[in-house]
DNA sequence: GCGAGCCTCCCCCGCACGGGGGAGACGATC
DNA sequence: GATCGTCTCCCCCGTGCGGGGGAGGCTCGC
């Protein structure tokens, strides 16, 4: 009976790897994708894999919150591997706070991959900091405005108001705005006044930082 | 007779990734993968691809060096794809400089990937961002590398515009930013309104998101 | 010397933007 | 039935923003 595994990650192409990886050992079967956090909890519930592979950096609910609430919601949870690009020391410990059984990087090599999913398979705990304080330091840590982020992910935007911050992030005016809703121009201004005082930003200007620097929105 | 790819990245997961998502298209054939960029060049002159779709962060030479040293010393060089993660100022700028034709984002979605190394096969230049390839069609470039590089360097920012321009993307407003350089809010407006013609932007916001689309100032 | 480009500052002017209120309609929840 | 949250629309009002001009000082290179 196979490994189970449930893949989390914003970007197709590592989704992409972690399968191709995966899949070419017999004993593990990838049985399901998700490209942001808040998904994870239907599609455990639906899929119940043994192992979650989550990304850290992810729009709407971080690898971190999904962890937490993965753990909080779900009767017999899974066993999660936080997967990330590069690390400090804080996500290690918050992913583990969270509740993950693991932390490996992206930069890992394929086997080192798959020891990872059967061995948090297994129920062994696994992560090793020092390999990810030396990356770190060696590429240079960019940190991230997480501070931005865990703003827009706490600010409780409403999903019409999310409608609006994404068109503001698309340089639309509120004319414009109103034009592509449907809705009066009014109805937008107190859309993007509810946007910027749940983000607090002082214009719509900052708004859309906020939208990027938070990965609600991504350029490309 | 399919376009053929080869692939430089330290990650095996991400080449695993790319492999993944280019061989599931029947014109597309990945020829060979390298970890780093020293490997690149010997390779280049056993397999003859016609795209190599390279990352910037690498271990021994980098993505930009690398290009640099194949442009100068294999004869009718392939075309290079800069594949990276976090787009940032100096690298696009670089990458281009060093004569890449395209700059793309690890988180982009399959069929952009796919699309974007066809592109590059058939000698278009590309820029992720629509904003930039429109600013190619304003200025008038016939494509190729140089045209990326052109406009890039010939839309033309001088350097207290560029620098209002990082201000304008940190949120801050006209009154600050002359607060910030010690000049007058006129001042400001002069620049802004320079910036704002020159990226073709309607107000500061759109300037803003071309900014962040171009890579010229990088979320984190 | 002279122009070109850049940085600086100034004028007038229209308007979109954003703050601060309020309010009706609707569905979900209790 | 009552309450809450959301979406919708309305009012007034000040101002920051951006367009369209112009102009002086400075450093370049021709």
């Amino acid at each position: 009976m196979p490994v189970t595994v449930l893949l989390v990650d914003d970007e197709p192409l590592v989704r992409a790897g972690l399968r191709a990886v995966l899949e070419a050992q017999p004993d593990i079967e990838v049985v399901g994708e998700a490209a942001d956090g808040a998904a994870v909890i239907p599609l455990v519930r639906r899929l119940r894999p043994d192992v979650v592979a989550m990304d850290v950096r992810m729009p709407l609910l971080d690898g971190i919150e999904a962890t937490r609430a993965l753990l909080r919601t779900v009767d017999d949870p899974p066993r999660i591997l936080v997967v990330t690009t590069f690390e400090n020391d804080e996500y290690v410990y918050e992913a583990l706070r969270a509740g993950a059984d693991g932390f490996l990087l992206k930069r890992a090599r394929p086997a080192e991959i798959v020891h990872a999913v059967r061995l948090i398979a297994e129920g062994e705990s696994l992560l090793f900091p020092a390999s990810v304080r030396q990356l770190a330091a060696e590429y240079g840590d960019t940190g991230g405005n997480r501070a931005a982020r865990a703003v827009l992910e706490r600010a409780g935007l409403t999903e019409r108001e999310a409608e609006v911050l994404r068109l503001m992030a698309r340089g639309l005016s509120n004319a414009e705005i109103a034009a592509r809703l449907v809705v009066g121009t009014e109805t937008v201004k107190s859309h993007v006044s509810a946007v910027l005082a749940k983000l607090g930003a002082r214009d719509r200007t900052q708004a859309v930082i906020a939208a990027y620097e938070s990965g609600f929105v991504a350029p490309g």
